[in-house]
DNA sequence: AAAGTAAGTGAGTAGTCACTCACTTTTAGA
DNA sequence: TCTAAAAGTGAGTGACTACTCACTTACTTT
């Protein structure tokens, strides 16, 4: 990001470190960043990285909480804003969507993450941060079953992991060609397949 | 795998590394897969390992084929028993399923091949994989429009991504438990409400 | 301007990794 | 039964990794 601020603030330089991070994964494997190419990014020196944090896992535990504040948030403030709990749904996937177009790391991390053997802090994050989305995409399904938007014969819990498998399915599209655009144009005509699977007849 | 079988011929050597290297993915990340870990599984010295492999990406690429020839073979057989195309799809999904569930480590592999930087052999044959797999299913739900079991208006490029999409959701939902058996058991849902997204009325 | 403190650095360390090589053991064919 | 080739090994190697530490530089407060 930035290059030439140099003497940040701890608490600045926290957090221009995990910007780093989450630009980096957008360009590499998550799991091959290493903290020489974090601080070569930031022109520090490698030993800078570790007066602010005491390990690498703690730098994931931080990219990671601010992953789940800043998605959480977005998908919250998008929801708020629709008429209907369908139209919530559809406001959270198009949020969605637009957050992992401008973080094209961050699905990446989010794997990596869950796929490490070792039970870290930032896999724990990572997992409470699906298990929190999971929970808002069923209290609206419920919801939308209520107002009949939804049909009642759909079982909440799959329609929940449906929703996730369609952004899935848009991202991993996204990177076998390499493309974000790709991510924003075709979110729409994901959403309307999804309705469809949803939808009371 | 098989532990006690030293002095194998050079095939079946090879053969078994990648057994053991889809074993090994199943228990941890694919990326933190050491040569060393490979040898110790099979009782072998690590240096045994490079006078089958010149490399370690050439074990990556073997994997990836043999994922590739094993999967796609059970996809053909499971849709050539189908009597129409969309119970071909089910048949596909049904296969895909069961695969992954037999080998939980594949889709771990898939992903972490597909995030490399560089541009590998296996990366190569991972994309390979997937746009056969995408062609078959386009190339089935084009036959479905025919027959009138899948709506003409659903776009068939999106289709095919939300069949992956769907799998995939399954996938991140095992991922998260860690239980295989849940995969087959939320299989017959998730494919329900595909089929939903994209019937005729 | 002096001094205390926070931020940053150069030069390490121990450990791990893929890969090599001179050498030994096993297998298979005549 | 002898032998050559194939399969396997012990002991390395250089490159890279996260992490440390004694020391320096910059900022802030008085």
């Amino acid at each position: 990001m930035q290059q030439t601020a140099r003497h940040l603030p701890a608490g600045e330089r926290r957090a221009a470190t995990v910007r780093t991070v989450v630009a980096l994964a957008a360009e590499q494997n998550p799991g091959e960043i290493t903290t020489a190419a974090i601080a070569e990014r930031m022109n520090l020196s490698q030993a800078a990285i570790f007066r602010h944090f005491p390990s690498k896992d703690a730098i994931w535990q931080a990219v990671m909480e601010w992953v789940a504040e800043r998605l959480l948030a977005r998908l919250d403030e998008a929801a708020g804003g629709a008429a209907t709990p369908l139209a919530a749904l559809e406001a959270i996937f198009s949020a969605h969507i637009e957050f992992v177009a401008a973080h094209p790391g961050v699905p990446r991390m989010m794997f990596g993450e869950l796929q490490r053997a070792e039970d870290t802090a930032g896999k724990r994050m990572a997992r409470t941060l699906l298990a929190r989305y999971d929970e808002r995409l069923k209290s609206l399904i419920t919801r939308a079953k209520e107002t009949g938007e939804v049909d009642a014969a759909v079982d909440t819990a799959t329609a929940a992991a449906l929703f996730v498998g369609t952004i899935q399915g848009l991202v991993m599209q996204s990177l076998l060609s390499g493309a974000a655009p790709s991510l924003r144009s075709a979110a729409p005509g994901a959403f309307a397949l999804y309705r469809r699977a949803i939808a009371a007849a």
